[in-house]
DNA sequence: TAGTGGTCTAGACCACTCT
DNA sequence: GAGTGGTCTAGACCACTAC
């Protein structure tokens, strides 16, 4: 309505939002059909079903053959947070960037970690340990393992210059992940590095990523103290 | 290939992806046109496009008019969290459910609420603290400020049977939201609520929701110490 | 078995942006 | 100006599922 003629799937997306909004359709109440639908804003039924399928990835309705489409009771809204290397994250704050490698060895992989990431005894692993400073002040600690075995190039990496996780970036283009927020205490090297006294809470993230199936690393990333991890949805 | 003898926007996907993960179109390696593309997998272009689409969704590629298609080389992956209402995150793991009411009253927006919503000084708002309790054991300490100029019937809602974020995703079916995760340490209300020593570290989320532009709740909902948020992507 | 959403097609036009 | 993705159409067939 506003430059194009045609009714768009925008369109269509915001007057379903504006209803259930207004709650001309109520929660658990049930739409018109796609076909009914497309009659009424003069569009094709694909239009309408690109609109309402975008609509139940999000989980505001919910659809089934047959049954219809139903305004969903207790939506369960999902919050995404966008993970990007870190530097980038300091950046965008227009906060200048600074690396420094803390630690790097190759060693036969810890068992709590092998068990995790169902890899034999006596695999072999990189370890890193790095800071990532904001305006030179500490903004995340980061204690990576990485599998030598899926990543053979990493004992070639030595990180001096570079953190891992923007090698791995390269390296690996993409990959599956699992992550976890916990909030920990600073022992003795947390509080050290991250300037906090000992047993302060931090925000930890925890991630491993795997490619086709096979571990890649894992990491444990602490950020300073009162950092905020923050979204819209 | 498996079962039906078209190849699917699925089949698209897979296939690009697995390009990527096998580095036959490296980062930063431009993809051919949609046209070529669907001339190679003898599909519509439609059908390339909405396979694409979803990729570009999920920041994997790179989508420009005129310039085509590019592997993202440092991709911004995206963590997608599920905001479910407490009692379904406690039940699907299979514990039982319990809520308790800690306080409720009607009073005057504190004012550092009031500059972080946009609301005048002297807003009414109905302030609720509660508990969550999973297997009978501390889960979540809930503590809500709510908006009666956007939602006046919660003046008649006295959650003392169920919590509030319940009733309110009834009663507003679908809000923008920022949320907020932080590690805080256990003040003296926290230590005895979530039943943990004064400044064990907790993970704290904090969640606001408009309606339209106008705001409607604020809460804070601390989990019990060691509570990991968990995810894959 | 019939109704509803899920997907694909072939074609068309549009909008952005690089040259 | 021209190439590429963005979207819409009208129609078709399929897949699931409530009846």
């Amino acid at each position: 309505m506003t430059t194009s003629r045609k009714t768009s799937f925008q369109d269509v997306q915001d007057e379903v939002i504006r209803r259930i909004q207004d709650r001309i359709w109520p929660q658990g109440s049930l739409l018109p059909t796609e076909f009914e639908l497309a009659e009424e804003f003069g569009c094709a039924r694909a239009t309408v079903n690109r609109a309402l399928r975008e609509l139940a990835e999000k989980g505001i309705i919910d659809r089934k053959r047959k049954s219809g489409t139903r305004v969903v009771t207790a939506p369960v809204k999902q919050a995404v947070f966008e993970i990007a290397v870190v530097r980038h994250t300091i950046e965008e704050r227009n906060a200048d960037y600074r690396y420094a490698l803390v630690h790097r060895s190759v060693d036969p992989i810890p068992a709590w970690l092998g068990a995790r990431l169902d890899l034999p005894q006596g695999a072999q692993v990189v370890r890193v340990k790095c800071m990532h400073y904001a305006d030179n002040r500490p903004f995340q600690f980061e204690d990576r393992w990485i599998n030598i075995a899926t990543v053979p190039d990493v004992v070639g990496a030595d990180f001096s210059d570079r953190g891992p996780n923007e090698w791995l970036l390269e390296q690996v283009p993409f990959t599956d992940a699992e992550i976890a927020m916990t909030a920990v205490p600073a022992d003795a090297q947390l509080s050290e590095f991250l300037a906090a006294p000992e047993n302060t809470p931090l925000l930890q993230m925890e991630r491993t990523t795997w490619l086709k199936g096979a571990p890649v690393t894992f990491v444990r990333m602490t950020y300073h103290p009162g950092y905020r991890m923050q979204t819209r949805y």
